[in-house]
DNA sequence: GAATAATCGGTAAAGAAATATGGATAAACT
DNA sequence: AGTTTATCCATATTTCTTTACCGATTATTC
C-alpha cells in the first residue's frame, strides 16, 4: 500500500485550494509545471503528488482536468464524507474556531462546544450550543464524534484530553501549547504556534543575515 | 554552518515547554531518554537535537542541567531578544491572537493591529490599538516591525500581504487559508489548518482501519 | 503531414533525516 | 576499590523524501 509522508499529506489541501481558484476562473486544464510555479514547488514534486491521488492519467502537452482533480483530492482527503467533532474550550481561540467558515468545506462538522465558564454554558457560539465539560462523557458518545478539538489553556489541556479519551474520542486536534501524553491508539495532531514561529524566526534570521552580507 | 531542518526547528519549542515544566517541578537534571519517553520521540533524536544547541556537554549517567538547557534553547530560538510584529485582520482569529498570552514568552511583541472595519478602528483589542489598513505604510516603518501576521479572509490576504511588503515587512506569518505569492526575499510561513486537519484525518483513518482489522 | 515542443509516467539517483551501533565516561552499588 | 549500569558522543547505516533523468505521447506549428 502506498504510504504518504505527513509533509506530502499537508500539501494536498494547498493544491486543492489553488485548483478551486482555477476552477472559479474557468480554467479547465492544468499542468504540473504550472501548479509548481504558482506554489513555488518543484515540477517533479507536484507531478508525483498528483499521480498518487489522480484517478486518471494526465495528457502530455496539456495536463490534467481541474474538475476531476478537485474531486480526486477531495475524495482522497475525505472531504466528501464528513466527520464530526466537538470543541473543548470556548475562549478567544475556541470561539474563532467555532466561527471558522471553512471547516464544513473540509468535511468537518463541529457539533457542539464545551466549557466550564457558567456565563457561556447553554448559550450558542457560532451557532453551536455550549455544554459543561462535566457532561462530556454523557454527550460525546451520543454525538458519535470521533474528533475532539482542544482549545483550552495549556494547564488544563492534559486533563480535558484525558476526559475526552475516556468519553470515546479517537483523535485529538490540540491547539493548546503543550504536549499531550495519551495512549498510543489515540491520534494526536498538534497545532503548535510556537513551532511555527520558531521556523519563521529562524528563516527570517537567515534571510536578514544574507541581506547584510550583500 | 550547521543547518537545521524545519521539522527539527519545530521540535525545540516543544522541548522548551517540557523543560520549563520540569524546572517548575524542581527537577534539576534531565536525560535524553527521559525526554524522549515523555514526548514520544526516539532517544537518539532527542540527544542529537540537544547536542546541536547545548552550550555544555552532557554528563554520562546523569544528563543535562535543566536550567542551562532552557537558556540555550531560548537563546537559540531568539526568545531572549524580542522581535516586533503587527497583525492585520482583527476578526475572531486576529482577536484571539492579540489575546494569546504566550507570544511575549516567545520573544514576539505584537505592537498594533490593522483592520478596515470602522467599528474597530482606534479601539483596543488585547491591549493593542487598531489602525486602518490604509495607514500601514505610514505606521509600519515607524514601528520597525519585521514580522506581519495576516489574519484576514483568504480573499483579502494576497492584497494586504503585498501592502505589508511594500511597507517594509520582511516576514509574513500567514493564517489565511490561501497561498501567498510574494517576492523570494520575503519569508512566508503558513499556518494552514487545512493541512493540519488533512494529516489528522488521514492518521485517524489509518487508525480506524487498523482497529477494524483486529 | 512532418517537425517541434511540452508534458506525462516510470525509474534511478541524490539528498536528508532518523535510527542504530560502539566505545568512553561518570555515577552508583557492593 | 572494583564492578555494574546508565548516559554520553561520534560515526555508520538505514530509511524516507525529493529531485533528476529519459523514453513515450500528444498537441501545436509550419
Amino acid at each position: 500500500m502506498k504510504t504518504y509522508s505527513l509533509n506530502q499529506l499537508g500539501r494536498y489541501p494547498i493544491y486543492l485550494k489553488l485548483l478551486k481558484e482555477f476552477f472559479d476562473e474557468g480554467v479547465d486544464i492544468v499542468s504540473s509545471p504550472l501548479i509548481a510555479k504558482r506554489l513555488g514547488y518543484s515540477e517533479e514534486q507536484v507531478r508525483k503528488d498528483l499521480q498518487n491521488v489522480a484517478s486518471e492519467v494526465g495528457r502530455p502537452k496539456k495536463g490534467r482536468e481541474v474538475k476531476q482533480l478537485i474531486e480526486d483530492i477531495e475524495t482522497f482527503l475525505g472531504y466528501r464524507d464528513s466527520t464530526s467533532a466537538v470543541i473543548i474550550g470556548v475562549g478567544h481561540l475556541g470561539a474563532a474556531l467555532l466561527n471558522f467558515p471553512s471547516f464544513s468545506e473540509m468535511g468537518l462538522e463541529i457539533l457542539a462546544g464545551f466549557d466550564t465558564d457558567p456565563k457561556l454554558l447553554w448559550t450558542r457560539v457560532g451557532g453551536k450550543e455550549i455544554f459543561p465539560v462535566a457532561m462530556l462523557k454523557d454527550i460525546l458518545p451520543r454525538l458519535n464524534a470521533h474528533i475532539v478539538i482542544i482549545a483550552v489553556p495549556a494547564s488544563a489541556a492534559q486533563s480535558v484530553a484525558e476526559q475526552a479519551v475516556a468519553s470515546g474520542a479517537k483523535a485529538i486536534w490540540n491547539f493548546a501549547p503543550t504536549h499531550l501524553d495519551l495512549p498510543d491508539n489515540i491520534v494526536v495532531e498538534d497545532v503548535n504556534l510556537a513551532s511555527s514561529l520558531a521556523v519563521l524566526s529562524h528563516r527570517l534570521n537567515v534571510a536578514l543575515a544574507k541581506e547584510e552580507k550583500k
